[in-house]
RNA sequence: GUGGCCAUAGUUCAGUUGGUUAGAACGCCAGGUUGUGGCCCUGGAGGCCGUGGGUUCAAGUCCCACUGGUCACCCCA
C-alpha cells in the first residue's frame, strides 16, 4: 500500500457515517434543549495558548501536542482539547459583555500524539460545553446533567459518575503542602512515576493506578477534607442538587483532572463497557482560567467527552442507527428509457424525493437486486412500451405488489 | 516513550512434521427467468501469503530486521 492514513488516524467510512451522524444529531439536540449554542473555533492555535491554560507540567503539553513552526516561524499547535480555544474566543470577542452568562458547545477533532490503543487515537473527536459567567453550584449541576442527558438519550446506562472537589487557590495550596509532607515520608516506597509527582503534582499520586501506591496512600489526607468554607459549601450544594434531581454519583476524593485549570468541582463519567480507556467524559469548574489567559476573573464550568468512546459503547450494545433509503429506484428496462430515467430521476430529486437509477447499464434483474439491496421503497420499471403509453410499473418492494401507474402522476403517488 | 500478541482474497479465517497450479465462507459480478429483488442452483473475477534479508534442494510455513495493526502500561475524552 503506497499511502495509508497516518498512525492513530482513521477514515470514517460510508458504512459508519450513519452512526456518527445519528450520534451528532442527538448531541446537538440535547445541547439545544439546554440552550447551549455551538461555537466553532480553528483547530490550531498559538502554542502558548495551550501551554498556558492546560499547564506546562501536564503530560498533554509536555509530550503529546502536535506542535510545529509554520512558514512565518510561528509556533502552532493542533488543539489537544477544546476549552482553551473557546476561552480564547470568549476573550477575543468579549462575549462576556453581550450577556452575563455564556453557554456554548463544540464538537470536532482534537489531536494528541499518544500511542494508539483501544479508545485512543491521535486524531479523535470530542464534544463539550462551557458555561462561563456563573459561580453557582447550580451551573456545575446543569453541566453534569447535560452530559448525563446525552448518554441517557442514546440509551447508555452502564456508566458511573464520580465527583470530587479540588479546592480553590486558597485552600488547595495549603492542602498540597500537607499532602507533600505526608508523601515525602513514604516516597521511597512509591512507584517511580509517583515519586516524580510528589513535588510537582502531588494530588496525582493519589490517583495512581499502581496497586502498591494505592495501598500506601490509602490513609492519606484528601482535598475534600481540607476544603475552605466556601469550597465545602459549594461542594455540598452540588451533591445536594444532584441527589435532588435524581442523578446518582459517587464521591471520589482521589479524582484529579489531567488539566491544571480546574477548581472546586471535578467530575468524570466512566463506562463499564470499555477497556482500559473507559472515561466517557470529564469536566469541572475552572474559575481561574480566564484570568490566567489575561481576562478578568470569570467563573466557568464545562465538560468534554469522547465521541469514539461513546460510539464504541453503542456499537458494543449492537445499536443500529436509522438508515436512509431511496424512495424509488427507476429501473431501466431497455436503452430507449435510459435518457428518460435520468431526466425523471433528477426531476423527482428536485421535488424532494430520494431517487436512484441505473448508471451501470445493468440488466433488469441486476437493477432490481440493487433496488432491493438499497432497501428502496419502490422500484419503477420503465421501457419502450411504458414510455409509449405514459405508464410505468410501480412495484412496492417490501409488499411484493405492483401495478401500472401514470408516469405524470409520480410526484403524487410517491408522497 | 516501554512491553505482549498478530500480519494469507473486499471481509472473517483455514493452510496438516517446510514439498508441486494457496483454499473456504460471506461479499462482489454474471447466468439460471432473452423486462422483475430477497431464497436456491451454476459459473466467474479477486492474493508478488505486509516488506527486505537469511536457513534449505525446496519457505505462506523456520530465523532475523523493518513496517503496519492491535492490546496493555503511561496518560486521558
Amino acid at each position: 500500500m503506497l499511502y495509508r492514513a497516518i498512525k492513530g488516524t482513521k477514515d470514517i467510512l460510508p458504512a459508519e457515517t450513519p452512526m456518527w451522524q445519528f450520534v451528532e444529531q442527538t448531541i446537538r439536540s440535547v445541547f439545544h434543549r439546554f440552550n447551549y449554542k455551538e461555537i466553532r473555533t480553528p483547530i490550531f492555535e498559538q502554542t502558548a495558548l495551550f501551554s498556558r491554560s492546560i499547564g506546562e507540567l501536564t503530560d498533554i503539553v509536555g509530550k503529546e501536542m502536535y506542535t510545529f513552526t509554520d512558514r512565518s516561524n510561528e509556533s502552532i499547535t493542533l488543539r489537544p482539547e477544546g476549552t482553551a480555544s473557546v476561552m480564547r474566543a470568549y476573550l477575543q470577542h468579549n462575549l462576556g459583555q453581550e450577556q452575563p452568562l455564556t453557554k456554548v458547545y463544540y464538537i470536532g477533532p482534537m489531536f494528541r500524539q499518544e500511542r494508539p490503543q483501544a479508545g485512543r487515537l491521535r486524531q479523535f473527536h470530542q464534544f463539550g460545553a462551557e458555561a462561563t459567567g456563573s459561580p453557582s453550584p447550580e451551573t456545575d449541576v446543569e453541566i453534569i446533567a447535560l452530559a448525563i442527558e446525552i448518554y441517557k438519550q442514546l440509551g447508555i446506562i452502564n456508566y458511573s459518575l464520580q465527583i470530587n472537589s479540588v479546592g480553590d487557590e486558597e485552600c488547595r495550596p495549603r492542602y498540597k503542602e500537607i499532602l507533600k509532607t505526608e508523601l515525602r515520608k513514604i516516597a521511597h516506597k512509591l512507584s517511580p512515576d509517583s515519586q516524580k509527582r510528589i513535588e510537582q503534582n502531588p494530588m496525582r499520586v493519589l490517583d495512581s493506578k499502581d496497586e502498591n501506591d494505592k495501598a500506601l496512600t490509602e490513609r492519606m489526607p484528601l482535598m475534600i477534607d481540607y476544603l475552605n468554607e466556601q469550597c465545602a459549601a459549594h461542594f455540598e450544594q452540588v451533591k445536594k442538587l444532584l441527589t435532588e434531581i435524581g442523578i446518582p454519583y459517587t464521591v471520589n476524593g482521589r479524582l484529579v483532572r489531567g488539566l491544571d485549570y480546574y477548581t472546586k468541582t471535578a467530575f468524570e463519567i466512566t463506562s463499564t463497557e470499555l477497556g482500559s480507556q473507559d472515561a466517557l467524559a470529564g469536566g469541572g469548574r475552572y474559575d481561574l482560567l480566564i484570568e490566567e489567559l489575561g481576562g478578568k476573573r470569570t467563573p466557568s464550568v464545562g465538560f468534554a467527552a469522547g465521541l469514539e468512546r461513546l460510539i464504541m459503547v453503542l456499537t458494543k450494545k449492537g445499536f443500529q442507527p436509522p438508515k436512509s433509503h431511496p424512495t424509488v429506484f427507476i429501473v431501466v428496462a431497455d436503452d430507449s428509457a435510459r435518457e428518460w430515467a435520468l431526466k425523471k430521476t433528477i426531476e423527482l430529486r428536485s421535488l424532494g424525493f430520494a431517487v436512484e437509477t441505473d448508471l451501470l447499464n445493468r440488466s433488469v434483474k441486476a437493477q432490481m437486486k440493487e433496488a432491493d439491496r438499497q432497501q428502496s421503497t419502490y422500484a419503477l420499471v420503465v421501457g419502450t412500451t411504458e414510455l409509449q403509453n405514459g405508464k410505468g410499473i410501480l412495484k412496492h418492494l417490501a409488499e411484493h405488489t405492483q401495478h401500472e401507474v401514470e408516469l405524470n402522476a409520480l410526484p403524487q403517488l410517491l408522497q
